[in-house]
DNA sequence: TGCGCCCGTCACAAAATCGTCATAGTGTTT
DNA sequence: AAACACTATGACGATTTTGTGACGGGCGCA
């Protein structure tokens, strides 16, 4: 769900404490040894952020941030290098490749991870957590609050979620597995039935207002949520 | 405008260098050898900002930030560490100490200012001294003091920023990192967890009035200051 | 140097929420 | 009307998240 990182370093044990250390943050995490090995995997599929090892056998570090750089499909992943000493040269060279952050060896897991998710957070979309309203219902991200007719209602986090996006696209029939891609998440294996037990759960919680008729079961198809019956 | 900054090095070169790099970026600057040179003239005009050499002649810089932080007049002003040598124990040490920052030499220009900026602009909020005023609860940050209807609450250190963090910004849900972030530092490598323990501190402290019921648990998302339930 | 305060982390308890299932209910088709 | 297909609902164990007390360490102060 936070994301896939690419970690390009030749040395073995190196990958292998990174990407533990990732594991451990609930990142996912592919490798590469070296530069060629790292391009045939960022075209396949460009991962969210590259930890890049300055020294690299054939291309180096630096030379491939550069090239990164320069193509258009890489060109906005956020780069992290390691180094192993880093001197004023290094450092402002690297920044001016593009270099989001630099870690220097060695460095403790939890560093790597708080530098990691500091560069994503840095550069995240922002994304607007607007206030939601329809149908006489209020809901509110930032305060993670719903108002039913002024009066509050408590929702538990997936039946908030589940509301969220219901409310954000309404009229609009979605079959169950559209519902667990935009709820759960895109690769969450989970059976399609449990979408109708959170309706449930959320219909039940809407209740107390009456709010409940909002969500329609359209048969054989999926949910809507919707003022018209 | 942006700011005034005491760089305190023993380094005339360093120095030189750093008041160039701030210069450039707009914010006006001051020079001290060292930790005596510094305080004259903090005493006499209190910077924005104060950038801080991890080894200086005489009391060294860590011991300079600890007293710095102990005295009324200089406790919330933003500290950013030079250092040196980048060893895990040492960030640490300092960090406890109240720096708000490191930058290891060497370092780039461009690495000082974006520092520079980031802790200013993080800080920004918080370091306003004006009293507080929410729920009951009267915070005052110059003398460190909560009144809770009246009665004197006693807090620790960390408690109080955070119950001052919550009270400046009410309503909101604020994650663990944010909170993190906030009250601890964004260089502060410590366990989410750890935030639901001083909430837990904090709230106990409030439970003598009652006011505790004012900080929410918002279940998978973080907590919330707010009046209403 | 001993004492007390505060801190960050841990382990376990408590609570909330989740995903699945079995079964009942409802609508559709033949 | 019967068979079928799909949905609603309550129950339940499993999992996740949070609450809480305890512990050891660091630091200031006597």
């Amino acid at each position: 769900m936070p994301g896939k990182i690419l970690v390009v370093d030749d040395e073995p044990a190196i990958r292998a404490l990174v990407q533990f250390a990732l594991k451990q943050a609930d990142y996912s995490c592919i490798e590469a040894a070296d530069a060629t090995e790292a391009q045939a995997l960022v075209t396949a599929d460009p991962p969210d952020l590259i930890l890049l090892d300055w020294m690299l056998p054939g291309l180096s570090g630096l030379d491939y941030a550069r090239r990164l750089r320069r193509e258009r499909l890489t060109q906005n992943i956020p780069i992290i290098m390691l180094t192993a000493r880093v001197d004023e040269e290094d450092k402002v060279r690297g920044l001016n490749t593009g270099a989001d952050d630099f870690i220097s060896k060695p460095f403790s897991p939890r560093e790597l991870v708080a530098r990691v998710k500091a560069v994503l957070r840095r550069l995240a979309p922002l994304t607007a957590d607007e206030i939601v309203v329809a149908e006489g219902l209020v809901l509110d991200p930032s305060t993670h609050r719903v108002l039913a007719h002024d009066e509050r209602l408590s929702l538990g986090p997936t039946e908030f979620r589940l509301l969220h996006f219901f409310m954000t696209h309404p009229e609009r029939v979605h079959s169950r597995e559209r519902v667990l891609d935009a709820v759960w998440g895109n690769n969450a294996y989970i059976d399609e039935r449990t979408v109708d037990v959170h309706i449930r759960r959320l219909r039940k919680a809407l209740m107390v207002t009456g709010h409940d008729r909002f969500i329609q079961t359209v048969r054989g198809v999926g949910y809507r949520f919707s003022g018209d019956t």
